[in-house]
DNA sequence: TAAAATAATGAAAGCCTTTACATGGTCGTA
DNA sequence: TACGACCATGTAAAGGCTTTCATTATTTTA
């Protein structure tokens, strides 16, 4: 079954067929029609891969993240693929398990199979494979950490918008001992976190106990460890923010473990929002981080660069994405 | 930068350079080397759209699953794509929204990709779309639901193994009203949980209370609603069984709400073992499925069917899993 | 030592579309 | 009426790889 099968049965040239298929004005409404029960009654479908070869095109977007089983990500991937899907694009999604090597294979893969565009979602990327991508004119977009190159567009993200908010709704309820519980300091992204928080807290005059400050590592057991050595430290804070939710989630349950409450002795506050941070016990207020919108600003960056002809002289799209606080239960009065 | 440069550079032809890409043993160890310098010197890797094309196969698996925001999903599809790696083939993931013109879409993307094969993890699939695969002689492996058609695999869970697992725990317990929140009854793996659980407490001679069934989602919301209507019915359960994960955490949620303990007044157990439900508060008590052995067994059975010659006249593999019971801080001795 | 088997390589066809270019027909205009 | 413009369609090359078959060189066998 392929083109010429359609060809014949419609009684015309196999360029009819494609131009048919493609939308091409060049075609009668006649002849289309003709071309459109043929392809319908032997229920036709072209080849992805002859199709890619003859154009150069693919139709497909890659999209790179860190590592699907990080909650960040599964409705980023879901909202990208849902407006992929109403522009007929294919979306071809890799993971980097955080991994250089593995990154190295995806970005290969993408080539590979000539994506005409990539979202790369991940903080970490080698300069020397943007290079890859960038001579072959592919367009870019980034999320948060873009490199200044013309062609790449970049997502950014309003960190101290949203950590501020979370600061200042802390201070309303009277805190002002509060710690601070980061990811993993090898992550742009979560350096950028940390950095706004101090900031964010400098600013309001806060108590700058460096005892108040623990490393994590995005994950729930990080959180749990870190909020166990500042209960440990004596250090007594208020208040807790994490560098996300699942961080925040541990540090609940180490708060728990040490026979305190939340948010009766100790406040705590996550970002990102993830699904699952409204139904933890107590409901976690948090950042929320608005990833619909990070991931349709990313597709219509990759989009546009893709109807331009020549898309990597195109200065590349910018697009700022504001964090908003969600109030639930872990917040409270401080107690001192 | 194709094939004939590659060529031209190692003084070899086309054909030649094909056959060291892809291992055949026809090439002499010296010229295989200098082909290889070849390639390593001008930085090539071959087009995977000509590579499918011209030989027909693509090194590409589907992966077909309901919703990627599902946390039973990303771990399998992780797993799935680890293992994949390992074996030099590619995923080609597709979320089918639980909508079955969606699924339609999804099978059609595969066959246009001109996949080696398909694991399907969705739980309802229609026939029609079955054929569409096994008439091109596509490997299918299904989780759970497999047709009885020749040359298709299949991953079964072995429920009863996990669910009366569950329900002696809680009889050791001393818990004799146990309430049941399924999932959606129009799927075939909600239905399976949930006939296994009736024979299992019916086995027991435990109260049957149609009260204490009651069907959710298997989202957090609907195991809210569902262990709400619970509560309000008077039927005082002492522990409850959820479908899912996402159900038990809902359930337990509106425990909390009611004012009431778990595991002190009612004890709770849930189904998936997803990586949360051991940093809920408290932990969960749940039913593990082994992601990672469904993922492995099931791009196995795809594996070995490429690599026979003739997939779908080889019966196609059966593997049961079997889930185990694993026991945290969710129940405990039932107090009437 | 000649014939046969084997091994390594090359030439070229084939995979299925797309698309540049060619062709023939229709229309409008001078 | 004739010529150019334009439209719909067809022809055939191109795209990059795989693979069959043919060819040549080498080794084995009798």
């Amino acid at each position: 079954m392929n083109i010429k099968a359609v060809a014949k049965r419609a009684k015309v040239s196999t360029a009819t067929v494609s131009r048919t298929m493609n939308g091409s004005a060049k075609v009668s409404p006649e002849t289309a029609e003709r071309v459109r029960q043929a392809i319908e009654a032997l229920n036709f479908y072209p080849d992805t891969n002859a199709r890619a070869l003859g154009s150069g095109r693919s139709n497909l977007f890659g999209l790179i993240i860190s590592d699907i089983t990080n909650p960040f990500f599964p409705e980023l991937v879901k909202s990208f693929e849902d407006i992929a899907v109403l522009h007929g694009q294919e979306v071809l999604i890799a993971n980097t398990n955080y991994d250089p090597e593995r990154m190295k294979i995806c970005v290969r893969r993408m080539l590979q199979r000539k994506v005409d565009g990539v979202a790369i979602m991940t903080s970490e990327m080698d300069d020397r494979l943007i290079e890859d991508f960038s001579r072959r004119h592919i367009p870019l977009v980034f999320l948060d950490t873009a490199p200044p190159v013309p062609g790449v567009s970049c997502v950014r993200i309003d960190y101290s918008a949203g950590i501020d908010a979370a600061v200042n709704h802390l201070i309303k309820l009277g805190h002002n001992r509060i710690a601070f519980i980061s990811g993993p300091m090898r992550l742009a992204s979560a350096r950028m976190r940390y950095k706004t928080f101090m900031e964010s807290t400098a600013r309001d005059h806060l108590d700058d106990n460096p005892k108040l400050i623990e490393e994590g590592n995005h994950r729930v057991d990080g959180g749990h460890d870190a909020m166990q050595r500042i209960l440990a430290s004596g250090a007594r804070p208020t208040a807790v923010m994490a560098s996300n939710d699942l961080t925040a989630i541990g540090a609940m349950g180490a708060i728990a473990d040490a026979g305190l409450r939340v948010p009766e002795d100790i406040s705590v506050v996550g970002y990102d929002d993830i699904q699952l941070s409204a139904f933890t016990m107590p409901p976690l207020t948090t950042v929320s981080l608005p990833r619909a919108e990070i991931a349709n600003a990313a597709f219509n960056a990759l989009w546009h660069a893709k109807q331009s002809e020549e898309p990597t002289l195109v200065p590349g799209e910018q697009h700022m994405v504001l964090p908003t606080l969600v109030i639930r239960k872990s917040t409270g009065h401080a107690t001192q």
